[in-house]
DNA sequence: ATGAATGCAAAAACTTTGCATGACG
DNA sequence: CGTCATGCAAAGTTTTTGCATTCAT
């Protein structure tokens, strides 16, 4: 079982809600997931998992480096897998796909921008929003 | 007044909390405010102003155009004046300070890539974590 | 066995809304 | 004057937290 040596790896207790959060992200259609949605996931899938663990559990999956919290627009968070590779997300404004991709060139000018401001870069978010062109 | 021509032409009737308002994202310290901050700096001056107003009065300038709302990380939305030309933010992720950029080659590439995809650009958000190198 | 993880319910943080009163044009 | 805006308090959302119980090692 691969969740269980991911969680070791990432100092976390081998608990059932633990394992079946992890399964839930990396099987469920949608990549991006909100709390809600993985909880109500888990409950249609007979989990019986409470939603204030769903919260603790991906926080700490984001502290561990497992998941990737996002803020797109619209109050709450999303979460995805971190599937090794950076990544940026374009999202569409009418039907609320999400496309990743990833463009070393603007990688790279984010990095120089901030070196000439005398700063160091830690992270960063960029979301595109897009819609199908006709 | 520069302000009550600014409202009008925004089609929203010149009230006094809209004004107070407008002033206050004009002259504070502060560019980047959230709801919290407009109303207690509202407060401080002396003026007395509902703190759900001012949530209803950023959202109606927002549509307006007259400011822009982000979701920079954590909880709640902060509101700048829309101050014409459009640029992006760095976040000192020890200070919270933030400074204002604006990259023609990000921006081109944007434009770019979503079109690659079989998009257009809508809107973008951009936002770089920094932290002054030592 | 023992310390950490969970579930529940309560609370916290942020934002929106209903409704009676008051202000703008 | 009629209508729209405001203020207050109540409700909505999303997320966090306290505490007793349960689970993993």
């Amino acid at each position: 079982m691969v969740e269980n040596n991911e969680l070791r790896k990432a100092g976390l207790k081998v608990t059932l809600p633990r394992v079946k959060i992890l399964q839930m992200l990396d099987t469920a259609d949608q990549r991006h997931m909100s709390a809600e949605d993985v909880y109500k996931a888990l409950m249609d899938a007979g989990e019986d998992v409470g939603l204030a663990t769903v919260y603790r559990v991906l926080t700490q999956f984001e502290a561990a480096g497992l998941v990737v919290r996002h803020n797109f627009d619209g109050g709450h968070a999303v979460f995805e897998l971190a599937d090794g590779g950076h990544h940026d997300h374009m999202v569409c404004v009418d039907t609320g796909e999400v496309i990743e991709f990833m463009d070393a060139e603007i990688e790279k000018r984010q990095k120089e921008i901030v070196e000439e401001h005398g700063f160091e870069l830690v992270d960063h978010n960029l979301v595109l929003y897009v819609r199908k062109s006709k």
